[in-house]
Parts: structure tokens; sequence; C-alpha cells
DNA sequence: TCACCTCGGTTCAATCAATGAACTAAGAAC
DNA sequence: GTTCTTAGTTCATTGATTGAACCGAGGTGA
């Protein structure tokens, strides 16, 4: 947030992590991640995000340790944003925000759905697996759309490989 | 948030839940009525939040149907904003962006530790008892001070009742 | 060689939200 | 009847977000 009130008299550690993540803009780009969004373009794309917001939200990611900046291609020198180890523990948060969202905010039913890959279960609210009752870690779950993942409002290249199932943190297939 | 431009466009459970939780200061409440606040003026001592936008999240927070608006007292007529069920259902996604923010961005360690009643052992990351194997529920658990609680910053009665062990959703005793 | 394309940004004016101080209202207490 | 408490509202100022335009490095095709 950045403003002269901060929220760090709060001396909370929910506060210090929303001062991160609470901005505007900034779970969901991490949501992006982990879905295998990794260029700048294809957040944009993705996101509908004002550029200047996105390049400012990469660059606070990339200085608290959440995303790691690095190149994918020599010449021109292109870099991607990849979840490190610390951004990948915001798994258990974001999943939980997210079935909330789907329990009750969502009335046709959740908009996505995750498969724990090792037993091939289904994984619930709590993001355990029931099957082998360990919490699914992201690597190991498969994405894809749910009931209520409604009419196809987005139609952009990063929308529809998303579409596709596909497991979470693998990169993004735009063809 | 809302935005002309909303993340409804989104079509994510996750989205969803941002719209309302993602705003500045929204979470900051809701964890507030976990530790038992209950009254405007003692989210105002606690939060320093400017009275309109607490008036304004508060109000959002209702209509949302995570906080219940009632009187606590007739003559002259009181109100306290209490957490329903669906917002009770919002601990396990408090609590691991709590978790994750206490141990990346809290160098002293964690500000807060909970215990699990029922089985009296300490609870770790995931939100699960140790001791009993399940997820504890918010009204199964106590607050106290943990390391990362540096010199007390705020002094007003609210920030001191909260530095008492008390059990979570227990409203505030500041005498 | 020159025009044009892609990718990943930066710049900037206009808009929208947050801030904080002052004000309001209704009843209680003195 | 004056003052206190609680729970707000109002409003000018400040600050963040937006979106459109621009930039620069390198590649591509004619």
């Amino acid at each position: 947030m950045a403003l002269g009130k901060d929220y760090v008299a709060q001396d909370c550690a929910l506060a210090r992590a929303l001062e991160l993540l609470g901005e505007r803009w900034t779970l969901l780009i991490v949501r992006d991640a982990f879905y295998g969004v990794r260029r700048y373009g294809d957040f944009l794309a993705h996101l509908d995000i004002p550029r200047a917001v996105l390049a400012a939200r990469l660059q606070a990611l990339v200085d608290a340790g959440v995303l790691d900046r690095r190149p994918y291609q020599e010449s021109p020198r292109r870099h991607e944003y990849v979840l490190t180890e610390r951004g990948r523990e915001l798994w258990p948060a974001l999943n939980a925000l997210g079935h909330w969202g789907g329990e009750y905010l969502s009335p046709a039913g959740p908009t996505r759905l995750y498969t724990h890959l090792p037993c091939g279960t289904r994984v619930g609210r709590t993001g355990t697996c029931a099957a082998c009752g360990r919490f699914a870690r992201p690597e190991e779950l498969e994405v894809r759309p749910g009931p209520g993942a409604d009419r196809p409002h987005r139609d952009d290249p990063v929308s529809r490989a998303l579409r596709r199932p596909h497991r979470l943190l693998e990169p993004l297939l735009t063809e």
C-alpha cells in the first residue's frame, strides 16, 4: 500500500502480509502465476490491468521474494516471472479465499475444480485431499473449469489456454 | 473496490472474494472481529482507520452477510457487528495469510500464538492441530502475543485488551 | 536499408478513492 | 441546560488507479 499511514502500527503478521498482498490486483497476479502465467504480456492480456500498475506490482512481488524475474531467452533479452518457494507457500491462503468466494459468492458453484493428481481425488474446501488426508501441494493439483465458470466472458489467448485442464505452476502454453 | 472496471470480467471465485475482501482495511476489520472487537468505536480505536472508511466497510460486510449488525442495548439504541457463520468461514483464509506474514515478513517470529483449547496444543502454519489432527475452528482457539509482538506500539484500551490471552470470537472486555 | 512488428515497459493527464478534521444527532448524566 | 458518549456523515485535500500514448531494443521481411 505504501501510504503515509501504513499498516505498520498494527504490529500484526496479517497486516504485514496485506501491506504487500492487499493492494489491488496483487493477489490476482499471484493466482495467475499459480495457473502458469509468467510473462508480462500474458498477465496483461488476462487481467486487463493497466500496464503501469502491472509493472509496479510485479516489481513489488519480486522485491518481496514472491516472484523471481529471470531470463527466458537472450537476444532479445526477455524475462519471465516465476513463483519462488516463498510465493508457492501462498497457495493455502489463495486456496482458502478462492473456496470461500466459490461457496458464498458464486451462485452457480465453484468456477474451478481441483484434482489431487497422485490419487485422482477432487480436493475440497479445506484444500485437503479426502483420499490421502494430506494438504495438497499446488504442484500436485490439476485445475479445470467448474460449473460456475459461466459463459466464456474472456476470449484472449491466455484465457483460452487457462480453460484447458492443466497442472498448477506448469508454464502456460499459448499457441 | 466497486470501480468502473471491476474484477467481474475475471469469472473467478477468488476475484469475487477480493471484490469484497480485497479493499483496503476490510480484512483487518474481519481479523479484529475474530479477536472479539464488535463496536464501531473499538474498531476505530484499534485500527486508526478514517471514520468514513470504517462505516463504508462495515456496511459492505453487512451487505455481504459477513457481519451481522445487531442491537446490544436499547435507549440509546446501539449496535454491534458480529461475524456470521459465513464470516466465520473466513478463518482458514485469514489464518493462512497471517501465518504466511508471520513466517516471511516478521523477522522476530509470529506476532501471535494460537492454542487449540480442547487439547491444549499449539497450532501450526496449516491451522491444523498437531495433537488431534483436525483443523482448528476459531471458537476453539486461544490467542496470545507471540515472540514477534514487539514493543507495545499501540496503547489504546482495545490494543491492551487484545494483548491479554483470550478465546477467538469472545466479545472483547475493554475496562 | 528501411519500414514495421513484438515485447516490456514508462509517462502523464484525468478520474476515483482514502484521509482526517469538523460537524451532526440522539439519548444519558450531571 | 450543558456536557458526554456513541455512531455516524460531510467535505476539502491528498494520493492511487486508470487508460491512452509514447519509448527503445531487437527481429523480420521487402
